[in-house]
DNA sequence: GATTGTGAACGGATTCACAGCA
DNA sequence: TGCTGTGAATCCGTTCACAATC
C-alpha cells in the first residue's frame, strides 16, 4: 500500500521535513505549520502539505502539525524507527571518513545542528587489503569482499555504501545486488546498472564539481 | 549569450556526456551516436540530442557525433579547458580524503575508468586548527580560515568546497561568498542560504541514506 | 482567523515521431 | 539507409487558490 506511487523526490525530501521537524521539536515547540516547515527546508508551503498528504492526514486545520506525533510519523515513514544495518565497501580514505562521518554524527551531543540519533547504522566494512581485514575501526569490524554475501545475511544488511575505485564499483554493486541488498549508496565515479528491484543513489563528487565549473566565473 | 537560459538539469548532465565521450575516445571510437552516449548514460537517446542541441548543432546528420570535437566542445562549455582553482573549508576527516580522492583521480594512469585529467584543481585548504595551519598536504597549502577571502584572491578561487561541521557551515558559505566564490559544493548537514548568483550543490550524506532507508526492507 | 487538504492551472522537462540531410 | 535536429504531444512535479475545518 505504502511505497507503491510515492514519487522519488518526494522520499528525497522526507528526510529534510524530517530533519526540520526534529530541530522544532528540540527549540520545544508543540506545533509546527507548513509555512514554517518550508522556510527551514526552503520550499513552499503548499509543496510540504502535498507531500505529507501523500502519507496521511497528519494536521489540523486552522492549527498546524503536532511537532512529536510529525516527527514519529516521518521516522516510521521513513523507517528510522527501527535498526537499518548498513555495509560499507571500500575501506579507503573515503570509506574511512564516511565511517567516522558517520559515527560522529551520532555521538555528538544533540546541538541545534546535529543530527538526531537514529536506527542507520554502519555496522560491517569490507575490503580486499589483508593488513585491513580482520581489525575493528571504530567499532566497524572489516571483512573480506569475499565475505559480503554471507556477512549481508549475518548482519542483517539492506543498505551497501560503494566507496571502491570505479573499476571495481559494478562488480561489487553486483555482489552487493546477489547478496540480497536493498539500497546502493555509490560514490564512484561510474555509471552503474542495477536491477530496478533495487534502488542506487550516485553520490559523485567529480560530476558534482564539474557540473559547478560550468558556473564557474 | 551562453548560460542564461540553459536548465540546471542539462548542465548536471554535460559531465556525465563528457565522461562518456571521453571512454568512447579512450577505445578509439572515431563517431559515436546519440544512442550510444544514451546507453552509456542511462539516458534516452532523444534526451542525449535535445541537451546538445542547446549548446550548437554537434552533429551530422545520419551519421553520429565526432568524438574528439564532441569531447572538445563539452569540456569548453564546462570551462574545462582552462584552469578552475578549488578552495577547500574544512580539512577534518572528509576533507583530507577529498584531497585524496581528488589527487587519485587526477594522477591515477588513465585506465577505463578513470577520471580524465582536467583542469579542475583543489589548490588551497582552510580550518581553524593551529596543528594544521601552515602545513602542505597532498601539495594542497593550509591556511587559516581568516585568511579566506584574501587567499581566494590570490589563488583565484571559484568554486569553494564546505567540508566543515554543520554548526560553521552558513558563516563558511557567507564568508566564501563575500570572498567572490561562484559556486560551492557542500558537505555539512544543513540547509543553507546563498545568493542566487551563487550556485550552491548539496552533498549531504545524512539525507542520501535517510531517504536510501525508505526502500530498505 | 488561521491553516490544512486538494482539485485545477501551470510550467518545465522528457519523449515521440518525423522531416531533413549525409 | 541511418541518424540528427526539432516541433508537437505527453508526462510529471509545482504552485495556485479556495473550500473545509479547527
Amino acid at each position: 500500500m505504502r511505497k507503491a506511487k510515492i514519487p522519488d523526490v518526494v522520499v528525497r525530501r522526507l528526510p529534510l521535513y524530517l530533519r526540520a521537524v526534529e530541530d522544532f521539536d528540540r527549540r520545544e515547540h508543540v506545533i509546527v505549520s507548513s509555512k514554517e516547515l518550508g522556510d527551514f527546508t526552503g520550499l513552499t508551503s503548499a509543496q510540504v502539505r502535498k507531500d505529507l498528504t501523500l502519507f496521511g492526514e497528519f494536521g489540523k486545520q486552522g492549527i498546524g502539525y503536532d511537532v512529536k506525533f510529525l516527527r514519529t510519523q516521518l521516522r516510521d515513514i521513513l523507517r528510522l524507527s527501527t535498526d537499518v544495518h548498513i555495509g560499507l565497501v571500500g575501506f579507503g580514505n573515503l570509506g574511512q571518513a564516511l565511517v567516522h562521518y558517520h559515527v560522529d554524527a551520532r555521538s555528538r551531543p544533540r546541538t541545534r545542528f546535529s543530527v538526531s540519533p537514529d536506527r542507520l547504522r554502519i555496522v560491517a566494512a569490507f575490503d580486499v587489503d589483508p593488513d585491513k581485514i580482520g581489525r575493528v575501526y571504530a567499532g566497524v569490524p572489516i571483512f573480506h569482499i569475499d565475505e559480503l554475501a554471507e556477512k549481508a545475511q549475518e548482519y542483517g544488511l539492506k543498505i551497501m555504501v560503494n566507496a571502491v575505485p570505479a573499476e571495481h564499483a559494478q562488480e561489487v554493486v553486483d555482489h552487493a545486488v546477489r547478496a540480497g541488498i536493498r539500497a546502493i549508496l555509490n560514490f564512484a565515479p561510474v555509471t552503474l546498472t542495477v536491477p530496478d528491484t533495487v534502488k542506487l543513489h550516485s553520490a559523485d563528487l567529480t560530476l558534482e564539481l564539474q557540473s559547478l565549473a560550468y558556473y564557474a566565473e
